[in-house]
DNA sequence: TTTATTTACGCAATCGTTACCATTTTCAAT
DNA sequence: ATTGAAAATGGTAACGATTGCGTAAATAAA
């Protein structure tokens, strides 16, 4: 019952012909005169043969296509990022290999190492937070294979890059919540081993300075695993309001960090915006539906997906080395929402302190 | 500079052996003697040689990769779905090819076409709304390829299949409304033809009937989109609330459609659960974050995917043609959160008419 | 010592396709 | 009529790995 696909023998066989003038005349190529060439078609057609892809895989030494390594698909930034990544690559007839890290160091280099095994014709990566050590990838870099590294990056390797402007997201966010009249702005952010954290962390800083105050270091605290691990946050939280001088502000800056306070601070019954306000980086589709309705940095994750393959799908099919790589930063969007806006408390407490 | 990956050739010349004799040595083949097996298998790692999986699928027609067809990845339900699939198909050395549907049944069909050309060694496919034809899967169904379908099934193609209890899903909810004295729930389901659909409004419509209750069709809804367009649901709610007699409780029944309806019924200004309570299947992993908490039937996706992929691997890696399939059914549970629990109203509107 | 059996390896085909290098046929130019 | 070039097609190696078959050498049995 099971018959196998078609190939080009059988057409060659079917018409009495070599396989060379089969492949040829499916090429469509100029030496093969047209009679032969409509012959064929139709043969190939009847047969419902299609080009078998492992066969051209190992003829021409690339697979169409490509690896992606994402900390978990199950999460709105990665998931948005896959869906702008699949829709470009799908229309140019690559497939996309996913793989997940959760954070692990060594499985980003199990997954590197899987999908160099498997023949990808490039590499779309988010480095996960354990990732100090980027040997995994020079060594595939040096080989040439097309790498491009989106959201969590690393200065060590010289290719393209995509990252929304985390600076300026943390700045405006900072600054919206200071512009509300918080006194004392926390931030709980990912790992401070990450590129994301670096810049995020400086803009909120700056921002601080900007407006006149400094930057203090019991108010900056870091979720090593960005959230994953909801006891870290849990614990930053009561670090914080047990502080002499609590916070009546938080910036978070990353979607499972945003949530986790969000979580932790209605089970402690700590009010948002009037005890705390509240702002951060997440990619949830219902931000509004959420209590209270969330003040959020928005990633234009789709974007960023699309830049990423469009950029590595240059890389693969350039013929010639690329020397001259980009880094293309997007900008990410602050929607304001009730978890950061404070009601105008007349007078009954003029300054915090 | 770009130096290729090691192949068996290149260690057979090394060494001065045949390419069998080193492929032997790899595979532990009796007869090779062991001080050749120790050098080749010395030289193997000297020289960092990783089997070619390319090569391999051709000589075994067997890819070592299944395909997956999903709605969209960024959906709760089905990223879940993808951790469970990937967590096990990874251990067994398999990669997923994940393609999206978006509902399109040409989509589908593209999809579908084109895992096969990718060879893969079996597919794990949720239906698209939209799909009535089933000829593109008997197809392939009827050349051998393994198949498993979950969530979206069908009657017309006899292979394994992993659901949720769909029935008594919405049963369990619709029960639970009505013991919060809900005397008139209206539901909104996905498309009449997917399923699904049809099991969770016949758990509906039980569960009524068991309480003396009649269904009635101008509370029944279908989204044929499934809540992927919205304003399919703003419409339902709209008629909702212009009947006569308006619902006292919306049950819904997908991830999309609950997201929706909560939106639409916020910005309408009715309240949930005093105006209307609502309960509905989702997967959201931030039900206690909305406002209100919502009520929700979990579907246990992750051993949902879980379950497709060990079926699929059982068919794929199964020496004879199976002919005993299996219909796996899961609990979904059942999570009450305040936007179902109707305070007592004490006597002030005694029945609702 | 001769034959039989085992051991350990090499050769070549195979998977589906392409590409290089023939070879044959056609037709024009001399 | 002879040669030359162009046009159309065929043969075969190659991609990387496996495997059935053949065979030389080593060992055992007669």
């Amino acid at each position: 019952m099971k018959f196998e696909a078609a190939t080009i023998k059988d057409i060659a066989k079917a018409l009495g012909v070599s396989t060379s003038t089969v492949s040829r005349a499916l090429r469509d190529s100029h030496e093969i005169s047209p009679e032969t060439k409509q012959l064929v078609i139709e043969c190939a057609e009847r047969l419902n043969y299609k080009p078998n892809p492992i066969a051209l895989s190992l003829k021409e030494k690339r697979s169409r296509s490509i690896g992606l390594v994402v900390t978990e698909i199950a999460n709105n930034f990665f998931s948005q990022i896959i869906n702008g990544i699949e829709s470009i690559a799908y229309d140019k007839g690559y497939n996309v290999i996913i793989t997940q890290t959760f954070e692990s160091y060594d499985r980003e280099v199990m997954d590197v190492q899987f999908l160099a095994s498997r023949g990808v014709d490039g590499l779309i990566i988010s480095l996960s937070t354990e990732t100090h050590d980027l040997s995994h990838l020079k060594a595939l870099h040096d080989r040439g294979l097309p790498i491009v590294f989106f959201d969590r990056i690393t200065d060590e390797i010289n290719t393209h890059k995509v990252i929304v402007d985390n600076y300026k997201g943390s700045f405006e966010a900072t600054e919206h919540l200071l512009q509300m009249g918080a006194k004392r702005i926390a931030v709980i952010s990912s790992s401070e081993f990450l590129s994301i954290t670096k810049d995020r962390v400086a803009g909120y800083k700056e921002a601080l300075k900007m407006h006149g105050m400094e930057p203090t270091d019991e108010l900056i605290h870091y979720s090593y695993y960005s959230g994953m691990v909801f006891s870290e946050v849990e614990e930053i939280i009561n670090k914080l309001f047990t502080l002499k001088h609590k916070p009546d502000a938080i910036l978070t800056t990353s979607d499972k960090i945003t949530t986790g306070v969000l979580k932790t601070l209605k089970r402690r019954g700590i009010r948002i915006p009037d005890d705390v306000a509240l702002a951060g980086f997440s990619n949830t589709d219902i931000p509004e539906l959420l209590d209270p309705p969330l003040t959020i940095v928005q990633q234009p994750s789709r974007e960023m997906g699309e830049a990423a393959v469009s950029l590595l799908l240059q890389m693969i099919e350039s013929k010639r080395p690329i020397r001259d790589f980009e880094k293309r930063m997007l900008s990410p969007e602050l929607q304001i929402r009730s978890s950061s806006v404070v009601k105008k408390k007349a007078g009954k407490k003029p300054s915090g302190k």
